[in-house]
DNA sequence: TTAATTTATTAACAATTGTTAATGAAAAAA
DNA sequence: TTTTTTCATTAACAATTGTTAATAAATTAA
């Protein structure tokens, strides 16, 4: 049941099987549907979750009311809202799944009373080390890339979402109009 | 000496008077000069450094050659290279003082034994958390912002560093040529 | 101080993207 | 199945940005 999620903890540190088994008695196991949301807007985001399978975004309004795509989750990664997850304030963000799904949820209760063992509160700091690593990275890649660049820096870093995801979701996560995908990838057949 | 950085670890977590002496009994004072650097891409970064008055640009080099602005850290904030200094591997970036400077230092070492106290766990944690949740922001700002919403956000969020930095490093920071911001400026005039 | 270098602005042109609208294909709902 | 809705593509035009080059101002070095 919980084989996935132990290799992932196993990345950063060694819990031994009653460490684990603290955490896993504090889990709850959700099955999604398409379309059920994890957390609106405007609420408070109380779970972290682990996706053992599915697939989801993550979504924001403008103020124009228009639908900005901020993010997919996928099997093996965590899920939360940031900063409404660690704050427990209210979201930004929608986070919907895009096809059933299952993850694995610890509330932000369980999760504090779980940080009384110090190798957890070290297993989340390098958790965070290890996004914040990412997103710096990634920051600067998005800053300095035009569209296509964009594209392009998604498609080595996410070949597997290019199957699974609508093309119109990928275009408004990358910033740019489906119009002007469709005529990227146009561009890039005749290279 | 340390009120500054006093200030801005308690807002995180409190620290006893012994607990605050264990660790700036680890710190070692560095004062810079204009240009000096802080890490050297290759290099490893081997330590975290409190800003306590200063301005750094962290710019890293693209396969072209041409030099890329990423990050500017301003006095009161905390510079280091992610993921170099976490993880004790080289620097993609180099770190340097736009002006004379000074920092505070903790080198890897002296981080990971002052790690057995679980409160700077915890306060590196949450330092960490903030900064995702600040950077997740930022990437769906950028990603969703041309050029000129970039440099409005830029200057509603940076408005110091409009003063300190010139203003092709801002331009290159922004993923624009400073003609483009040249531009973008007049433009904003006649409004 | 003088000379050299760096910095910011402006102009002209090419290239890319956004906008709007139309079409056909695919997916979902009735 | 039939109908409705969603999705991807294409076209035409407007707007913004990148590129290159020239100039003047400001800063730095000699």
């Amino acid at each position: 049941m919980f084989n996935n999620l132990r290799q992932n903890i196993e990345q950063y540190v060694h819990f031994t099987d009653i460490e684990f088994k603290a955490l896993t008695d504090k889990i709850v196991v959700r099955k999604m549907k398409k379309r059920q949301t994890f957390v609106r807007e405007g609420e408070i985001c109380r779970h972290v979750g682990y996706i053992n399978d599915g697939l989801f975004r993550c979504l924001s309004l403008t103020e124009d009311g228009v639908e900005r795509v901020e993010h997919f989750g996928v099997t093996g990664e965590w899920i939360s809202e940031y900063p409404s997850f660690p704050t427990q304030t209210p979201a930004r963000q929608t986070i919907e799944a895009l096809r059933d799904s299952e993850v694995f949820l610890l509330s932000y209760d369980s999760l504090q009373t779980l940080y009384d063992n110090p190798k957890v509160e070290r297993f989340v700091r390098l958790l965070n080390e290890a996004m914040s690593s990412e997103n710096r990275l990634l920051i600067n890649e998005i800053r300095h890339a035009v569209p296509e660049e964009r594209y392009r820096l998604f498609m080595s870093l996410r070949p597997d979402l290019i199957e699974q995801v609508p093309q119109h979701y990928i275009a408004n996560y990358l910033g740019m109009t489906p119009v002007s995908l469709s005529r990227i990838r146009r561009r890039m057949l005749s290279y």
